[in-house]
DNA sequence: ACAAATATTATGACTAGACATAATACGGTC
DNA sequence: GACCGTATTATGTCTAGTCATAATATTTGT
């Protein structure tokens, strides 16, 4: 099967083979520590590395005194690659260019998807692929937080992927939906209204500090998001 | 901030704080692991630690004889939850039900979200919440990897929430799509045709075989998907 | 000057222990 | 038999070291 590998990954392979293949189930005690320390001939430190991994991983529950059991699944859990616009159209061989339509400045109101008070960026601008228009994108960028946007020229380089570049390390919160086109939309993005979209809404903070909004809206048949390999957790 | 916490996470948090904070670049080297251990005072593995921890977070890569690196983030990757469906409402407050619609058995056919062989049992039903309808499902199960579905009554319970407790632990791959309601599902639904909707596809395999695949579409304004507490990687 | 051989160094995996902690099981008391 | 304190036990964190490995620096040979 596989090649040369450290001791704790095959410990923590030969588990998880039991359990994906169903020969553990859930609620099932797997064997102590010590016992696969015996099986194994190594140090619990080893055996330890392992379980803690697939303990992580949500595979298996521990329990001080009572001991490791396999863990009973409960939600489908997907790690989702939100990837820059431009580098998505760039691998599908097209011509990228970010199209800025509007760009000012204010201050903080109220209902702004942003919470935090001051001065604040506001960018609309469309995305597109092969000279046709591919997503629309509304942001907000908080100028307390990144001051040097106010002098960055956003029709050579779109906001996300500049941000991604100057502003590196940030946490964010996603919400995906499904939305029909309105009028303005529509007409930007040459789509009938009432056209399906999804809609990808970001907020992007820095130790607790929002430092960026956005929300993109594709039109349903040209964009869809994959979640790859996805174990389940909890 | 933060009350008892191990001396590993403490590193780990230390360090994470510098990357996040900006302070710490991408490409910046990180303090060695002897100068860290200098630093807190302890055993060389306990630093290890919080460094392998961060660099599977996708934080930081680590070189040989070259010292540990603030890795360049590319992609905003995130945990999504996709919870089961039932759940999810009730969590709501909501009563849930499964209307199942239709329930057949046939062979394999061209074309098939299931590209193994072999008889598969076909499934189409409605979710509702408090009495209305949520969202449509449909699915098809490999009876050759569950035989015993093929004695499962799903007028009492959902196809999904049964699998979760009788295949548990595989693996799966989504796809998320905003698609418009064809006639037929906007019927099911009590929907205008047209009407955006978000839809998850999902194939679910156990050890390299698969298992079901599901096709799930909820009308736009009735649910959304959530990614939490995002951090980004590679 | 350039390439090959060698030394150095930081990470990576591991061992054999120690002590702490939480949950269970056991025993004795009322 | 119900209740409470104590002993036991498996996990959790940590130490102080060893040996291996990969990549860089340095030296040596031509």
């Amino acid at each position: 099967m596989s090649v040369a590998q450290t001791l704790d990954q095959r410990i923590r392979e030969d588990i998880e083979r039991n359990i994906r293949s169903g020969a553990w189930r859930p609620g099932d005690r797997i064997p102590f520590e010590h016992e696969l320390v015996a099986e194994y001939g190594c140090a619990r430190a080893t055996v330890s590395k392992a379980l803690t991994a697939l303990s992580r991983a949500g595979l298996i529950e521990r329990r001080r005194k009572a001991g490791s059991f396999v863990a009973h699944p409960h939600v489908q859990s997907a790690v989702l690659d939100v990837p820059d616009i431009g580098s998505v159209i760039a691998a599908r061989g097209d011509a990228y260019r970010f199209e800025l339509l509007k760009r000012g400045e204010r201050k903080h109101a109220a209902g702004d998807p942003l919470e935090a008070a001051g001065a604040m960026l506001t960018i609309e601008g469309v995305h597109h692929a092969a000279g046709e228009p591919f997503g629309h994108e509304q942001r907000l960028i908080s100028l307390a937080m990144v001051p040097q946007a106010r002098d960055v020229d956003f029709t050579a380089e779109a906001p996300g992927s500049w941000l991604l570049g100057h502003v590196p390390w940030s946490e964010a919160r996603h919400r995906i939906a499904a939305v029909p086109a309105d009028a303005r939309l529509a007409r930007l993005l040459g789509i009938a209204p009432g056209t399906a979209c999804l809609q990808l809404e970001r907020w992007t903070w820095q130790l607790g500090k929002e430092v960026t909004w956005v929300r993109q809206t594709f039109p349903g048949d040209r964009y869809d998001l994959v979640a790859q390999f996805t174990p389940q957790s909890r």
